[in-house]
DNA sequence: GGGCGTTATGTTATAGTATAACAGTCTTGA
DNA sequence: TCAAGACTGTTATACTATAACATAACGCCC
């Protein structure tokens, strides 16, 4: 059952999607991966998660705050941060280490140790997920006898849509 | 100028190395390679660097901060930042995102885009530059049309000196 | 050696990111 | 109902980083 045809990979979704389809999406896998583990996705942990997911760029945890509280809700940065440690906790978002930011994940329930693609320009971070990468780095890591635990591997870039020079100065290669 | 032959790579320092070896062969290359380059390693930007160099482990601005001070040396966050700014720009350091710190760099003037095994027990930090996952991560950015800029890979877990639970409880660092 | 532009550093203030500690509230289940 | 635990509110503070402007040191030219 592959994804679609015309594409070998999906990474950026391009400016034209339909973002609204991923939050519902990616709200819908939340509400569904914790009814099954038994743990309590709260009004506040949906609300910080769908703010999350506001964009494919990842969100610094003030923005998030700054939007709570515009929209009502009474917030400090402790609410943000035990929210999105909930919701890391759960595999549904990941920590941008170069961003201190946050992303929804697109694959939530299934382990996965990826990478991140993120573009200077438009911000847009995709995961992906290649064999090839992980297990280079897993016979790295091995070679020294070193036992990993956990990778952080994020790529600084510009994405397809980005690399015309029709934002600002320099066309890419 | 060849590399020592006794072991086929060479990634943790180990608990018994002559440190302070290190730090001099670090500070020699910085002196000839800024020499050649005509950019100024002054008296401060060689000092922040021996503070970097004083371990394995990726140091913090602040400590280096704090130990500058204690030495005598009037320093503020911008004093020590701005050396640290200078010493990236010239590849002697390198930025650890997922500790907020900074860590020597073993092979200064040649250009690498490695990645880091950092040790959660002793935090040493070393620096692969393991061809297989530079192509791997290459090969992958490109499949998406991605054009990478820059790279950010760090493997957390344990150094095999860390592994066989000698220092579970152990108080001091 | 003096003038002058450039680079480096000092200094103060503040922005941005994250957590400690404790109090109050809600949920759950015996 | 009650108790225990989980969740959130609240205040304070620690940690990381940079803006903005002043002063000092260097390098070059004449």
């Amino acid at each position: 059952m592959s994804p679609s045809a015309s594409s070998p990979k999906i990474a950026f979704a391009g400016a034209d999607h339909d973002h609204r389809r991923c939050i519902a999406a990616a709200l819908a896998a939340a509400t569904e991966l914790c009814a099954r583990r038994g743990a309590r996705l709260t009004e506040l942990r949906r609300r910080v998660l769908e703010l999350v997911w506001r964009s494919h760029a990842p969100q610094g945890a003030y923005v998030i705050l700054e939007t709570l509280r515009r929209r009502g809700r009474r917030a400090a940065p402790p609410t943000v941060y035990r929210a999105l440690e909930f919701l890391l906790a759960q595999g549904l978002i990941h920590r941008i280490e170069s961003a201190s930011a946050f992303v929804g994940c697109t694959a939530p329930g299934r382990p996965h140790a990826g990478h991140f693609l993120i573009c200077n320009d438009c911000g847009a971070a995709a995961e992906v997920d290649d064999r090839r990468v992980g297990s280079a780095l897993r016979d790295s890591a091995a070679e020294v006898g070193f036992r990993v635990d956990r990778q952080t591997v994020e790529l600084s870039g510009y994405c397809p849509d980005c690399q015309d020079g029709s934002r600002d100065g320099e066309p890419g290669d």
